[in-house]
DNA sequence: AATAATAGTAAACACGTGTTTACCTATTTC
DNA sequence: GAAATAGGTAAACACGTGTTTACTATTATT
């Protein structure tokens, strides 16, 4: 009762031909004349006619669809899908013909989501997939790289070795925050405060690792009770600031937020306070968010450019599905400082 | 090369049962005793096998996989597919044992886009699909209609009558802006103007004409010069506030943004002219962003519930995949005012 | 002991495609 | 005139599954 049913053994009686010629002009075989090609077209165009997927499938074809799997567990912010699902993938993806299958996976330990991941691959929904924010040994994906799909990470450790099915692309992060604290520095703050991100992951603890680096490389410490936990969310910012404000001791002249969303909680709970952001306290975020530029004062914050990784990500696993995995498959794409008004020079 | 191609017939073998039996099991069947299916289940485990899709659905079963196609031209923001896609589009599926195929459509007048829609659907890649921002009556959706395929509409136009194919999901637009100008009249606000979303959506059309009624129902008339263009991106807000300052005519006391996007930009326009919110003007949203209330001031806002009425419409959708279309198919969801700090009582 | 139900088996068919093989018919080339 | 080539054809097979049909054991009920 769906569609008119119509296969090649149709298209192939109403053309006039064989259905080995509606396959071999389907699929660009060369022993096939522009007329009975134009005449097999007019047909399919016709009854729009597309050869089954399935049955292409079957007979050895590619289903030319790859997976997307956010593995996130709090609430999913609107910029992360923004920049990472469609920054490129789902574009990408389909200028290449391929079509993207969105998963969310809230705990990468539940049997009943590690169950849905593996059907995606072992029913042969997809060819490969992309997984951002899995962990640095993740079972599964160490799995399904050892059982031959072409898997694509990101915000993933660097693998040591190249691997054929292993892609890996990453943010400079600590290049980002090596600019980042330059600048601060450069406006005389020597009271640094970090909030940090989620440090199951990679790039958590990347961030975390570079601002104590390049605090240390410039001979400045960071107080203990200066470090906070957060996890990517603007509601830890918040909670972290607040924390921070009610513990009553010495404050830092600038807080450096693991991504804009912490900053913007922790300008939010700033101004409940009373306090102004920069002349009271400068505040410095991470990612460029969509609305960093249109917040009151515009953040400061260091770029990444979302497009860039995802679309070469996403290029990359199409390349190693179609050809194998000889590629260069580990990339790193560097970040930059953004200077905006949520930082202030203060006398030294 | 890429698995270990394990197939029904190795699992039957290996179990020691015929293939019939693996079938039987796989699929619930009920005379197949516990200890049998239990043998069954466990080479099964063991093997990682998962009957091939393209098998099951060349024999008759369920792609159980449903479309999800975004129009939009301009850039997607990012709080725009977090509600839309995440708030519940995906985890509902996902709940229900379905996958989701995503799309993103510049233009769907572009021959190549509809060709990638046509073929998702004629390749039977996918049961159903949900268009998010389809113009009212476009040729594409009222074709996959006709051809018996299941579609969600949202932000659509309501159908007069009651159609087996066709679930169409809204958000009472026009009710809450009686209760945002409600609002905003009672603080004695009478010049409103107003940052109009993109007329080619239903919802932007809507929204204008729910405000006109709502001002013209209390008396108030709009001044021409205070209906400005927008699309719901922040930029538009940001250009139209712009405009209006320089226009250097006499100015609204309060500003209806057709989204909060648009009000962000409209805030900044203000902010950047040394204008105040709410002090020297009121700014009002619609959506409840999900960092409005982290902005200064925190914007008072029509919360509207994405993950009801994305979810609704994906139950629906697979409701109407599975049993057939007899279901209620047209649905509107209440919205509601979320009063913050971004409007101001003034003398009358 | 006869009958009925339960638990299976093996074989076949269908689904729609890509691909191969053997074969045919014109036309062109040597 | 013989050989080669281009442009086909029809038939078969494979891919992996669900389902049906005819049949065979075994066990339970009357």
């Amino acid at each position: 009762m769906k569609n008119k049913e119509v296969n090649s053994h149709q298209i192939a009686r109403l053309a006039g031909v064989s259905r080995s010629t509606v396959s071999r002009v389907i699929n660009n075989y060369s022993n096939v004349p522009a007329e009975t090609r134009e005449k097999v077209m007019k047909v399919i165009k016709q009854y729009n006619y597309f050869p089954n997927l399935s049955g292409q499938v079957l007979a050895g074809k590619s289903t030319r669809t790859v997976g997307l799997f956010m593995i996130e567990s709090g609430p999913v912010s609107g910029d992360m899908i923004a920049n990472f699902l469609l920054a490129n993938v789902v574009e990408t993806a389909s200028s290449q013909g391929y079509y993207v299958l969105t998963q969310i996976i809230r705990d990468s330990r539940d049997p009943a989501a590690v169950r849905s991941v593996k059907e995606s691959f072992y029913q042969r929904r997809i060819d490969g997939g992309i997984f951002i924010g899995a962990a640095n040994h993740e079972p599964l994906i160490e799995e399904l790289i050892a059982e031959g799909f072409a898997i694509g990470l990101v915000d993933h450790e660097l693998p040591g070795r190249q691997e054929p099915n292993r892609i890996v692309y990453n943010f400079d992060n600590a290049g980002g925050i090596e600019q980042a604290i330059d600048y601060v520095v450069s406006l005389n703050h020597r009271h640094i405060g970090v909030i940090t991100g989620d440090m199951k992951r990679h790039s958590g603890t990347e961030k975390f690792r570079g601002f104590m680096q390049a605090m240390d490389k410039r001979g400045l410490t960071v107080r203990p009770e200066w470090i906070l936990d957060g996890d990517f969310d603007q509601q830890s910012g918040f909670t972290a600031m607040e924390q921070l404000l009610e513990g009553g001791g010495e404050l830092p002249t600038a807080i450096f937020a693991a991504n804009d969303s912490v900053a913007f909680g922790v300008m939010d709970a700033l101004y409940k306070r009373g306090l102004r952001v920069p002349d009271d306290i400068s505040v410095i975020g991470f990612d460029d968010h969509s609305l960093s530029a249109r917040f009151q004062p515009p953040l400061t914050t260091v770029r990444v450019d979302f497009a860039a990784v995802m679309g070469g990500l996403t290029k990359a696993l199409i390349g190693c599905i179609e050809h194998g995995g000889d590629t260069f498959n580990k990339v790193t794409v560097s970040t930059n400082l953004v200077i905006r008004e949520s930082c202030k020079r203060i006398p030294t």
